[in-house]
DNA sequence: GCGGAAAGGGAACGGCTGTTCCGGATAGCG
DNA sequence: CGCTATCCGGAACAGCCGTTCCCTTTCCGC
């Protein structure tokens, strides 16, 4: 549908570009801490300019959402990809998990995105499919290693590491060491080993449950 | 600050009786489906009555929340207290996370509200202290008794609750069974016996991780 | 330097949401 | 059956958000 010169990046003036580089900063940013709601106007301020110059550069909100997360996106995929090419079956399905459910966790919009049912995510329905399928090959080579439990199966490794990324109502920056635990909580019971070591409980899960009177807003304003 | 007569609830008019049960009977089925946002106008259209009738009874749409959830965050509370009571304390921790997760998933609003970061929840902040409290209690019950596996500490049986009521992403209707299951990974890990039965695996997760393009609007319209 | 094309930015538009207003309906007492 | 306190509901108001307009500013080949 696009003219032959359509998919070649013209050349663009140099404050433009830098421009460009800066707004996806920015985005990424905002997005992993305060969820793809977050207005174009205050993504625009955070950056310094003006609304219209990131609409400039990305045509709709939803443009620029896909912009910042094809590459998050692509990450994750080339993670599972070079699991599957590690010797050790087990670690790397272990490895897969712990990794990608820090990465969830640690990025709101990436979260909303993949695993969440926010509209902006329609946009990655293949990498999604892939990432699954991925993940099956993972689950099924640990299971012919005899690095799994017998009685578990593709499903319930789908339903572990869906349960680890969709933890959430985390303080924030903490929030590894709880999912590092609540990985080998789960994983004892999908793996045939016991789990390397017992990290330090801590306090971020009560201060969730319970103990935490902090409410976000929805919308963020004012970096 | 209320005059001694405001807290009596004054004799109404059967119309407005009959509408103010309405409207919450509405408002707990849409919340429950459709999350916190949305909007009084939708709840009043489900309801067949316009706006102001809402607002009359409720004077603003934080205090139409609190009323819809008051009933549900109380009977989680009675659920957990009823737990306690119960002779044997394994079987009473294992109910108990998996009813409240059933509950949590079930029930998007509530989820919102108690373990979201919606601003609604704040109004459950003594509630949820009261949970938590609860909650521990029955966990070292459970420990006292020898039903928990040594390692496994109270913020771990915290994580693990967590991460059940936390699961999202799910068709709708069939959501108990992966519950189930991702409860029975979870306890194997935390509990000191095998998990009950093996429920037949099914395919919602697959359906929510890679398999789904169904993504649901923010704001829903149309009943 | 200079001129024109490319880029920037604030204001404006249309749509949606929470909340309020006020004229019209109606329950329920006498 | 009539009358009035009570209740209802569409329209209106204020504010937020995505997106566009249009005038000004800035780059960069000459």
């Amino acid at each position: 549908m696009r003219g032959a010169l359509g998919t070649l990046t013209r050349k663009r003036r140099t404050d433009a570009e830098h421009n460009r580089r800066r707004i996806l900063e920015v985005a990424r940013a905002a997005f992993a801490a305060d969820g793809l709601d977050l207005p174009v106007r205050e993504i625009a301020r955070r950056a310094g300019m003006g609304v219209a110059t990131v609409y400039r550069h990305f045509p709709s909100r939803q443009d620029l959402i896909s912009a910042v997360l094809a590459e998050q996106v692509a990450r994750c995929g080339e993670e599972m990809q070079a699991a599957l090419a590690h010797p050790d079956s087990g670690r790397a399905l272990r490895g897969t998990i712990l990794r990608f459910g820090e990465r969830q966790v640690n990025d709101r919009g990436l979260n909303e995105a993949l695993l969440g049912s926010h509209v902006a995510g329609a946009a990655f329905a293949e990498q999604r499919r892939a990432h699954a399928e991925a993940f099956a090959r993972l689950v099924e080579r640990a299971r012919d290693d005899g690095a799994v439990r017998g009685q578990v199966s593709v499903e319930d490794a789908r339903i572990a590491l869906m349960a680890i990324s969709s933890f959430r109502a985390l303080p924030a920056e903490r929030a590894s060491s709880v999912i590092r635990r609540l990985t080998d909580l789960l994983l004892t019971g999908v793996l045939n080993e016991d789990p390397p070591e017992q990290a330090g409980t801590d306090d971020d899960v009560a201060r969730s449950f319970g103990h935490d009177d902090r409410h976000g807003v929805r919308r963020v304003r004012r970096a």
